[in-house]
DNA sequence: CGATTTAGGTTAACACCGTTAACAAACATA
DNA sequence: TATGTTTGTTAACGGTGTTAACCTAAATCG
């Protein structure tokens, strides 16, 4: 059966030119100005086809939401292998934390802006499940390592992400969305208090 | 020279009405909804008639953006002015920060919200200024009372706004947009390890 | 092999959006 | 009364997401 072989790998093959054409764009002009008539021109081919392969906009939007948190889950996971306490390992996630955001500004600002769809798949999908189990379950090392068990894990993991996504937002914000010399530092600092606030 | 008057009454009427009548819309149905020809409908006169109040949309967002970075400016100030000491001061500016972002999140995500035209405004006008120097001068107050004055005062206070960004910010996009019962606990465990780490 | 169904693709339209040029009418001024 | 300005209108341009109707080429079946 080398002709349905041909057209499944024909049609996966428009659907991944789809998303490349989609975040070629995003790479070079910002998610506001990604429009499905543009794809639709750059994959030359009508509009319609764009629907064959999702449902709508957003469908498309997801897909790279679930890319980005999959790739941020990866990045902590990667930066957690490379220290042996708890409390390094917190320290080094927030670095990867901080690179993701910045190496990687589309797939934040898609993930995390304020007003974008995101927020309603956010409890729904278990990408987004996936990258705070990593970080929760190193917090709950941490506390033990600590002798301190009566913490409430999950009020520090809230506590060390909020710190993160805090620090990377008002970096975006107030630097026009690169990040600085001092900006690391801030974080560096915000991460000492942090884990001493553990103990 | 009354006719004068009345028609710089009705000129101000009018655009006072376009702001309430956005204003209604968005606390209906999101700043997504709002769109100039709505508008125009609401107020009952034609598209171009906007135009001659407002340069583009833009503009009206700008004039919401100004009005929600008065009104955080002077939540934070009279929280500020109920203590004494800027450590209480500081906490309870935050209890502020975190009443405002919830009681009129409409504003919150056009003030922060990451990808939106704010942020292009954000070193441009006053109207931050004013609001961020509230937290910077408590800051400093707070690390010259605790002899502590070579700690870098901008770097403490980038942390403090980032803590409470982060906070409210992942509050509304793990729940929807509504605080609950464990979100201020979570503010208040980040608050004391804070201003730990100003002694 | 020839007829028929099906899948992939296109054209054209709908209903919106922000923005603006061209024009009309009401008004204040000279 | 005539002129010019202000204030509002209609209608259009170019853009958006989305979908119904159709067309054609390929695969399946009698």
């Amino acid at each position: 059966m080398g002709i349905a072989e041909r057209k499944t790998r024909h049609k996966e093959e428009l659907r991944s030119s789809i998303l490349t054409a989609a975040w070629d764009m995003v790479l070079s002009e910002g998610w506001q100005s990604l429009s499905i008539r543009k794809i639709a021109d750059a994959i030359e081919y009508s509009i319609p086809v764009i629907y064959n392969h999702f449902e709508n906009k957003e469908a498309i939007l997801l897909e790279f939401s679930k890319e980005g948190y999959q790739l941020l889950a990866c990045k902590l996971e990667q930066a957690r292998a490379t220290m042996q306490t708890p409390e390094e390992q917190l320290k080094v996630m927030a670095d990867a934390y901080w690179d993701f955001s910045f190496e990687h500004k589309e797939y934040y600002q898609l993930m995390f802006g304020l007003g974008i769809p995101a927020c309603e798949m956010v409890n729904q999908h278990e990408e987004i499940k996936k990258m705070t189990h990593i970080m929760i379950s190193t917090i709950q090392q941490a506390l033990q390592v600590s002798a301190n068990p009566e913490a409430d894990f999950f009020l520090k993991f809230h506590t060390y992400w909020s710190i993160l996504h805090g620090l990377v937002s008002i970096q975006m914000i107030d630097n026009g969305q690169q990040p600085d010399r001092k900006g690391k530092l801030v974080l560096q600092d915000a991460m000492a208090g942090f884990c001493k606030s553990l103990v």
